[in-house]
RNA sequence: GGGCUUUUAGCUCAGUUGGCUAGAGCGCAGCAUUCACAUUGCUGAGGUCACAGGUUCGAGCCCUGUAAAGCCCACCA
């Protein structure tokens, strides 16, 4: 195949994305494995050994949905351990699940990172020899689909109460399988090397069966049970949440003091609506008028007045105030508190008050909620609608009259208020209760409101029976395991966040009154009484909406789960975990995903993985932060700042946008994104294309010309051929090849060119000690990097090594005369090396190039480099040399510097041998030797004797620079020179240290010196 | 109220047990054009490392405090 002359990721993506699927490059070499899967009674793992050795031999598993057919015999925990042993000495796993995405949805920015993230991690890993396997998932998105789905319903022009929860699943399901596959195409469009077969989504049936399985146990166990609780729920979807996915949001209220008559006054009994049950008719309108006896409360009502209450101003103590800022729930209250430590409502403790609007009589108790200093010190209780108040009526044995309707209508209130809206009664409410005289006063606050993440309406805290988990000892074992340190976490510091919360966790609201889930496999039987809770039992057939047990008949939950409460068996069920099957995959190596959903997510899976298994679900976590918009916004439609991964892919390609999207990230923080770092990110895939373009040129007119400069090829094992020691790394190169020929079926001999002379080379100058001594470097950092995910460090490293020195420096002195064993070596080395961030052009050139076999994808990562340490340091004092000619030139006056003025050296055997190379490096016209007498203007490099064949009056032109550059050498030898006279540093200091300053002391003032008799000499 | 994080060049970020003469990308300025690459090459300008103390021979890094920005949790009748 030819080179063009760009790179043009569309002309390859989909091809090589193709390629690899076909040849099932991404499946793990080893499988999971029952442990006596034929039934002989003989552990099967002999067996395994040997087939995992011959890779794809087996399949993982038939699908995404049937769970393997183990046999019945079941392995003990302690056995399980002993099994690690049955791995091979290199044949180590590797394991991630992905966070599924939303199986309707398109992939947003977030994911782009998650991918890029995670196939990076997984590229490394199967290029380093791991059995690697990246599990792909796609999530029904229980609550998100729903509300998508209710939507189009509505459009239609009908509602989800048209049909029963099996019609709608269906619906929602159909709904759902029309929509899918975009999610992933995009996955594969952003390169994600995952194993397709393996995909697994919410809904599977082996995931439905695992959370049963798990439900029973924790039923079995006691840890479930079946509550009347507030809980948030939203009147406009009609379901309850987790605290979790409230949405608190700062708003402005207002806090009204309304009074509360004591029964048994004067007035009290003259009031006509001691029987709350009995008809308000229009009664509003004749209440008798209150301000006689209140004289200051007309005052207080005049409109708009703001005013804080604090004190007992409001006369008689035959009345309370209270300050609330839902008056229309007043006709839930079961009590009034007041805090005992508060003199002002001491002696009314114990008595008893009446409802305005309603008559009923309800006790003032004390309790430590009422906090004086707030509104009136008074406080209305109404467990059934306030979280606090549930709390208060809990301590005091208070009922709970539920007055507000899962629509969010009033119910069991007087006739005038039924039927309304929460904010219709509200108004109502407020006018009866100024007219009636009750209302004291107003004030403009600023409080938090609950409001439903998806739809914005405010939630109502309302009661209800759920289903909850009762959370703590899955929360203790979680924290001792955390504290323990089995989690590695990336950022540290969640490790600490996490278990905090943990420690202050509620039981969680596992139930959910949308269709779109995984029904709750619970059946209560049905009786006569509606009011007392029934008897419930676990059944899995939630196919059914009823069931004969025992010839009872029991009827089905109609609740969903919470998609959490599945999700967090996401490792155990992706990696298709059993207690009876070997499986070398769980934990997981690392659990990548979003630091917004530590707690909704990553503190479930940790809970439900140790209940379930036994063990931790991952062994590190990794925690990305958010993407923001360039100016470090949050993106968001509404901003109209959302940057659509697949555009930026379709503009510059896939690994142009892994690139971008990796440099400038840490774990956890939220950071910036632009367009900008997708575009160096192509521009580096075009400049290692034409890097490739330029080498494969080389390595065809070598074969043209006949020349062939590998003879001067050595064996690999004689390093010590000319003079200097020669270093190399531990791995000794060709081992590692050797040790991975078996990726697919062909026989070894034809797979790569893996013998040890095709990949030998020798260096024969200086350029190339260099480029392997810094080849070596960048590996190493790549893998200390990869090793703490440090992803956009890798990225740089990779950045400035291919082009600020493999293609400025190393090629460039290529152009003299070509080492090509050893370019093909080194180009093979930089491709495989960026691999893994940069998957497609990679591959793309590795298919262009004429001597590569097989996909880089599952190539080798490369072995050290051996190089002579004397010449690659060398060949800095070279670079130093070129730097400086450039930047003197640069300086000069004039254009074209390069091309008029030569080199002159004295007695300088670096630049006498190397007079070619750096002659074609720095551009000028000659390099000659200097017969000891100085001429033209002398570079300022302490250890070279060198002068640039400069005319006298350029010479004096450069007057002023070689003046400021004299100072500024001057400036850095008095820094030097003030540490030196430090008696406490040379004394404390490392010794190398000092010796280090001491040389720096020396070659300045050397500098110094030479360019103080240049200027001497202008 | 409790906790976490951030603050380094115009912008976005590195700076791993203190050794720094503080780096990169983008942007900016100048120069270069038969050269693998203009998606290029070369050169350069640009920083009181938020502020104030402290520890140390030595602080961008460690400690204390302050300020600003952002996030999480709790509370908000």
């Amino acid at each position: 195949m030819k080179f063009a002359k760009s790179y043009e990721p569309g002309n390859y993506e989909a091809d090589i994305y193709a390629a690899w699927e076909a040849a099932g490059i991404f499946s793990p070499s080893i499988p999971t494995y029952p442990v006596d899967a034929d039934g002989d009674g003989v552990d099967d793992r002999a067996e395994a050994k040997k087939a995992s050795r011959n890779i794809h031999s087996r399949p993982l598993r038939d699908n995404g949905n049937a769970p393997s057919e183990a046999s019945p015999m079941t392995m003990g925990r302690g056995e399980r351990v002993a099994n690690e042993s049955f791995l091979m000495p290199n044949e180590s796993t590797y394991s991630i699940v992905m966070p599924p995405p939303n199986a309707n949805g398109n992939l947003h920015i977030g994911h782009g990172l998650t991918v890029a993230t995670e196939d990076s991690l997984i590229r490394y890993h199967r290029l380093k020899g791991d059995s690697s396997w990246y599990i792909p998932g796609a999530d029904h998105a229980g609550f998100e689909t729903w509300v998508v789905y209710e939507r189009t319903l509505e459009q239609s022009g009908h509602t989800r109460f048209e049909y029963d929860r099996d019609e709608l699943y269906s619906r929602v399901w159909n709904f759902v399988s029309e929509q899918r596959g975009n999610m992933e195409l995009q996955l594969r469009a952003l390169g994600a090397s995952c194993s397709w077969k393996d995909l697994t989504f919410t809904l599977d049936e082996n995931v439905i069966d695992r959370v049963y399985t798990t439900f029973e146990k924790m039923w079995n166990d006691g840890l479930i049970y079946r509550g009347e609780k507030l809980v948030n729920f939203c009147p406009k979807h009609r379901t309850a949440f987790a605290d979790i996915e409230v949405e608190h949001q700062d708003e402005k209220g207002t806090l009204w003091d309304i009074e509360y008559r004591l029964s048994g006054s004067e007035l009290a009994a003259n009031e006509h609506f001691a029987n709350p049950s009995e008809s308000r008719g229009d009664e509003s309108s004749r209440v008798p008028d209150s301000t006689g006896r209140r004289p200051d409360s007309a005052t207080r009502l005049s409109p708009g007045v703001q005013q804080t209450v604090h004190e007992r101003e409001f006369g008689p103590a035959d009345s309370i105030v209270v300050s609330t800022t839902r008056p229309e729930t007043l006709f839930g209250d079961t009590a009034i508190a007041v805090n005992s430590n508060d003199e002002r409502y001491k002696d009314l403790i114990g008595k008893k008050v009446r409802i305005p609007l309603s008559g009923r009589e309800i006790p003032i108790i004390a309790d430590e909620h009422a906090d004086p200093e707030y509104g009136s010190g008074a406080v209305k209780i109404t467990p059934a609608h306030d979280f606090d108040d549930f709390e208060v009526g809990e301590r005091h044995d208070l009922p709970r009259i539920q007055v507000i309707a899962e629509d969010g209508t009033m119910i069991n209130v007087p006739e005038a208020y039924a039927g309304l809206t929460t904010e219709k009664c509200r108004k109502q409410v407020l006018k009866d209760l100024k007219e009636q005289g009750y209302l004291k006063g107003e004030k403009k606050i600023q409080h938090s409101v609950a409001h439903c993440y998806k739809c914005g309406t405010v939630l109502e805290p309302m009661l209800k029976s759920q289903w909850f988990v009762d959370v703590e000892k899955l929360a203790k074992v979680a924290i001792d395991h955390l504290e323990n340190n089995e989690i590695k976490f990336y950022p540290a510091n969640k490790q600490k966040v996490l278990i905090d919360y943990l420690k202050n966790l509620k039981d969680w609201n596992i139930s959910r009154q949308i269709p779109w889930g995984i029904a709750i496999p619970m059946f209560h039987k049905v009786t006569e009484d509606a009011t007392d809770e029934p008897d419930w039992i676990f059944d899995r057939r939630t196919n059914l909406k009823q069931i004969e047990k025992a010839g009872v008949t029991y009827v089905r939950d109609e609740d969903t789960f919470d998609t959490w409460f599945s999700s967090s068996h996401w490792p155990i069920v992706c990696t298709d975990w059993t207690p009876e099957n070997y499986n070398p995959y769980y934990p997981l190596n690392v659990m990548e995903t979003g630091a917004d959903i530590l707690f909704a997510w990553v503190a479930r899976m940790i809970m439900v993985g140790l209940y379930v298994t036994g063990e931790v679900p991952f062994k590190e976590v990794y925690l990305h932060g958010l993407v923001l918009d360039a100016h470090g916004k949050k993106m968001s439609k509404s901003k109209g700042n959302v940057i659509n991964p697949m555009d930026l892919v379709a503009k510059y390609g896939s690994d142009a946008f892994r690139i971008g999207i990796l440099r400038g990230r840490s774990a956890g923080m939220n950071q910036a994104f632009s367009e900008n770092s997708v575009i160096s990110g192509r521009n580096l895939m075009n400049k290692l294309w034409n890097i490739s373009r330029f080498i494969q040129g080389m390595v065809d007119g070598e074969g043209e010309s006949g020349e062939n400069i590998s003879k001067h090829s050595i064996d690999t094992d004689s390093q010590n051929h000319n003079g200097h020691g020669r270093v190399s790394g531990t791995e000794i190169p060709g081992r590692d090849r050797l040790s991975r020929c078996d990726f697919d079926d062909r026989e070894s001999s034809e797979l790569r060119n893996i013998s040890p002379d095709s990949i030998s080379y020798s260096t024969l100058n200086m350029g190339e000690d260099w480029i392997c001594r810094e080849l070596n470097d960048c590996k190493h950092q790549i893998e200390a990097d990869m090793a703490n995910y440090r992803f956009a460090e890798a990225v740089e490293t990779l950045y400035q090594t291919i082009w600020d020195k493999y293609a400025d420096w190393f090629l460039e002195s290529q152009k003299i005369y070509q080492n090509t064993n050893l370019l093909k070596t080194t180009l093979e080395m930089i491709l495989i090396m960026l691999h893994p961030f940069a998957p497609f052009a990679t591959e793309a050139i590795w298919q262009t190039l004429s001597w590569t076999e097989g996909f880089i994808a599952t190539a080798n990562w490369p072995a050290d480099l051996v190089y002579d340490p004397i010449s690659a340091e060398n060949f800095i004092s070279l670079i130093t040399i070129v730097s400086e000619v450039r930047g003197t030139l640069q300086t000069l006056p004039g254009t074209n510097n390069a091309k008029k003025y030569g080199l002159y050296y004295d007695k300088d055997s670096l630049v006498e041998d190397n007079a070619l190379l750096i002659q074609t490096l720095s551009h000028v016209p000659f390099i000659s030797s200097l017969d000891g007498t100085p001429q033209g203007l002398r570079l300022a490099l302490a250890n070279h004797e060198l002068y640039l064949d400069v005319p006298e009056k350029v010479v004096k032109a450069y007057h002023d620079s070689l003046e400021e550059k004299i100072l500024s050498v001057g400036r850095e030898l008095d820094a030097l020179n003030a540490r030196m006279m430090n008696p406490n540093y040379v004394d404390k200091a490392p010794a190398a240290l000092v010796r280090e300053t001491r040389d720096q002391i020396e070659e300045k003032e050397k500098l110094i010196s030479r360019l103080k008799a240049q200027f001497a000499l202008i």
